[in-house]
DNA sequence: GTCAAATACATCAGATTCTTATGTATCTTT
DNA sequence: AAAGATACATAAGAATCTGATGTATTTGAC
C-alpha cells in the first residue's frame, strides 16, 4: 500500500529535516531511496516534490549545500544549518503533537454534546 | 498552540468524515466548533475549507444532505451514505497507518547504511 | 432597544505545493 | 550495446487551503 499523497503533503519538510538530523549530510536521491527503504515503499517521495523543497529549505537558511564530483557526476549534498536543527526539533515535536491529536481524534467515539 | 496550515492539509476529509460517523449528522458550522473543542483549538477548521469539502463529499456520494429551518435560518444537516461509511473505514486506518510509519520516522537514530 | 458577537451559509482570488511529465547526463550491469 | 539505475533540475497543470468578502439571522450584553 502506498499512502494517498494528500497523507503526505505538509509532512515532507518534516521528514526531510528529521533525515538530515539523523545523517549530518545527504543528497537528494539518497533521501527519497531512503525513505522508500525505511518505509517499506509506503511512502515514495518524487523528485518533483523533493527538489523544490530542498531549494526551499535552502532558501530559508536552514540547510547549506556542498557539491561533490563523483567520476563526473555531481552530487549536492545538504546539511542542517544551526538553524535548521533548531527548526527540526520544532517541527518534529509539532507533529509529534498532532499526531497524538489526530489519534484521539480517530478514537472518539462518544457524541460529546 | 495552533497547528501549522501545512499539517492539516490532507487530513480534513478523514477528520469530516470520522466526524460524521460518529454523530450521525452534523451541519458544517457544528463541525468546525466540535473539532475546536475536542482539539482544545489546535485545529481550526476554516469555513473556506471546509464547505468546498463537503460539497465535494457530496459530489463524490459520500454524504447526503437535508436542509432544515431554525427560525428563518437554514441549516444544512451532512450524514454518511454506505460508500461514505465504507471510505470513511478506509480513510481512518489509512491514517492510523501512515501516523505508525510517521511515529517510526521521527524515531529513527541509526545511520542505517 | 440597539449594537456586537455568534451563528450559518457561500464564493473566490491568490498562494502554496504536489503530480506528472520532460530534459540532460553519467554509471553500472547484463 | 542497451537498459536500468543514479542524479540533478524545471515547469505546466491540478488540487487544496488561506484569507477576504458577502449575506442574513439570532443571541446576549448594557
Amino acid at each position: 500500500m502506498i499512502y494517498s499523497s494528500e497523507l503526505i503533503k505538509g509532512t515532507l519538510k518534516t521528514i526531510v529535516l528529521k533525515l538530515l538530523a539523523d545523517n549530518k549530510k545527504m543528497y537528494g536521491y539518497e533521501i527519497t531511496q531512503r525513505v522508500k527503504e525505511l518505509t517499506l515503499d509506503k511512502i515514495q517521495i518524487t523528485e518533483g516534490a523533493l527538489y523544490p523543497t530542498l531549494h526551499a529549505l535552502e532558501d530559508d537558511g536552514l540547510v547549506t549545500t556542498e557539491t561533490e564530483f563523483i567520476g563526473k557526476r555531481v552530487r549536492k549534498y545538504y546539511s542542517l544549518s544551526p538553524s535548521g536543527k533548531n527548526k527540526t526539533k520544532e517541527k518534529v515535536s509539532e507533529l509529534a503533537d498532532f499526531m497524538e491529536t489526530m489519534k484521539f481524534l480517530l478514537d472518539i467515539k462518544t457524541k460529546s454534546v
